[in-house]
DNA sequence: TTGTATGCGTTATCAC
DNA sequence: GTGATAACGCATACAA
């Protein structure tokens, strides 16, 4: 029933103080007596005292909004990365407006331009599967909105801030167990060229191939993205040479390998009982698979969402400077099943 | 570079009017000359004037925030429940706050005093599995602000709005098309007691076994939640008497039926094979499993989402009184696969 | 039909 | 150390 929200004017009313020497007693200011400030932050718990963020925001004129675009809200990777970003972003008093794209570049832009309309204080983005040109992303630039990208990183070194998981470590450590497990003929399944999907991976890959003396052989690497079509068609090219078919695989995503086993039981494959497979994701539902992954990486998420949130806060509070542009790396771990 | 965003006063300078002239032209006052709106219209288009929302939450003592209060974001009912309201809200110029519960009560109770902290327009609930006092929430009722109850239903019929699944006619058709495939022996799998996973689902079980003349059995009834031991431990209840085994399984979530078949795999049950089952859900996972449920009980959730959410703007706006209780149901869909 | 003035809750710049 | 006052951007009661 007290439905009148406590405002500073009538804590100050209680205290008989002034409004501005309330303000400056909860806001901890020099100048204010400590007893004082005891006195009135007693006041202000008793009453429950929460300050008004709206007029706080147009005060500062910050929205304390966070924009994040991303591809896709049901593959596990996006829902838990946001499970960090929006935990961090409420500690800090931000919210955040979630824009999926469906891998679309169209709709990125669509994205980009609503966000930039609500006027966000800063933008988290993991591009769409085909998005080469960034222009769309300029009017925050130049209206000084920072901008970090994660997970999914422009091949070209854009100059920009990033979040990516080290992928590479991840697949040279996935490569290298399916070494030591005794296979040669390891295929590596890659994803959309235009992102990160590609190189960190695929360097990994050979890395540990490399290191483990084993020659790269050109018609064990596929590529394929989100489509079935084109991993049926990516496991097609693979396993087109029976003598010379893989007896391991190892893919930039774990999806696509359910796809992949799938297929090749589909087709009677008969070696697939023996084919050993390990990918970037750790999803929970491999536990209900006939044939299982025999390892997964996992990718965690929630961290990679956090250090992105994290360091665009720090972009916006201007701890860092928008263009000392920051890389930052979370580690993949090798989680064996 | 043109970083001062565009507001009222510089429009009304622009224009040679005063403020309010303008604001009400945007805002579509009758009073305004319909020439002097469409000349104050195009202008605002022309600079992207774009109303600064601190300002106007401000102005009319709203925070434009709606909190949502669920389980567990992992759940992919959950997920695209999100979807239907984060869609709907961000239209309508609301943003959400989602706190996971992760089924407790205890988070349960801080999430609601969190965000009676934030200030909340509307509240949005999906209680946890052992919700069974409520006074955590009416110190919102007593606030004037509204919560609607979605897809979770306190058993006993407390007086709320509510969004419920139709769960009734989902697990009557589900029941009915396994009857209709020659089953006798169906097993009806329920949720938590203390919530609307039990009472309409076995509804729409009994009412189908009963249209179709088939005798009601107590032994193939059990009960589970979210854990997979009680899962288990429901499936050999069922399955204790191999006589009496039943050859399809009811279930009120669909990955209960993932365990179960699992568990049952694990024991080598010799019917594993013949076994047909129906759980609410419709995974996409489903397609990856060697013995998937023959269909799925798809239940909308972002329909679910969508149709809670405006009912509770409808609540903020006052379109509807907060003591006219709503109830509305989102209709599920049988899925044979 | 348009303009003036006030206030929403907070912080900051002064003056006392 | 404390208090009056202006300002943030917008909406509206009231005056013209």
């Amino acid at each position: 029933m007290s439905n009148t929200p406590i405002t500073l004017k009538l804590l100050a009313e209680k205290l008989k103080m002034s409004v501005s020497t309330v303000s400056k007693a909860l806001n901890n200011y020099p100048t204010i007596n400590e007893h004082t400030k005891k006195h009135v932050q007693d006041m202000a718990r008793e009453l429950h005292y929460m300050p008004n963020k709206s007029a706080i925001n147009l005060k500062e004129k910050k929205s304390r909004v966070i924009g994040v675009i991303l591809p896709n809200l049901l593959d596990h990777f996006f829902t838990r990365s946001i499970y960090g970003i929006e935990q961090f972003a409420t500690q800090n008093g931000y919210h955040i407006i979630i824009r999926q794209t469906n891998d679309e570049l169209e709709e990125e832009i669509q994205s980009a331009d609503m966000l930039l309309k609500s006027r966000v204080d800063g933008l988290i983005v993991a591009i769409s599967k085909n998005t080469q040109d960034f222009s769309h992303f300029n009017q925050f630039e130049s209206l000084g909105i920072p901008i970090v990208y994660y997970t999914r990183n422009p091949s070209f070194n854009l100059n920009c801030h990033k979040v990516l998981g080290n992928t590479f470590k991840g697949c040279y450590e996935a490569t290298d167990l399916l070494i030591k497990r005794g296979h040669r003929k390891i295929a590596y399944l890659g994803g959309p060229k235009m992102i990160s999907f590609t190189h960190d991976r695929f360097n990994g890959y050979i890395n540990a191939l490399k290191d483990n003396n084993i020659p790269f052989d050109a018609n064990l690497v596929a590529y394929t993205d989100f489509d079935k079509e084109n991993t049926i068609a990516a496991i097609q090219k693979l396993f087109a040479d029976g003598n010379q078919a893989p007896t391991a695989l190892v893919a930039f995503k774990e999806l696509i390998l359910f796809d992949a086993i799938k297929y090749l039981r589909s087709i009677d494959h008969p070696q697939v009982k023996q084919i050993e497979c390990i990918g970037f994701g750790n999803n929970s539902f491999i536990s209900y698979l006939d044939l299982p992954p025999i390892a997964s990486l996992e990718e965690n998420p929630e961290s990679v969402g956090e250090n992105a949130i994290s360091l665009l806060l720090k972009l916006i509070d201007k701890e860092i400077s928008i263009k000392n542009y920051q890389k930052v790396m979370v580690d993949c771990k090798l989680v064996v099943h």
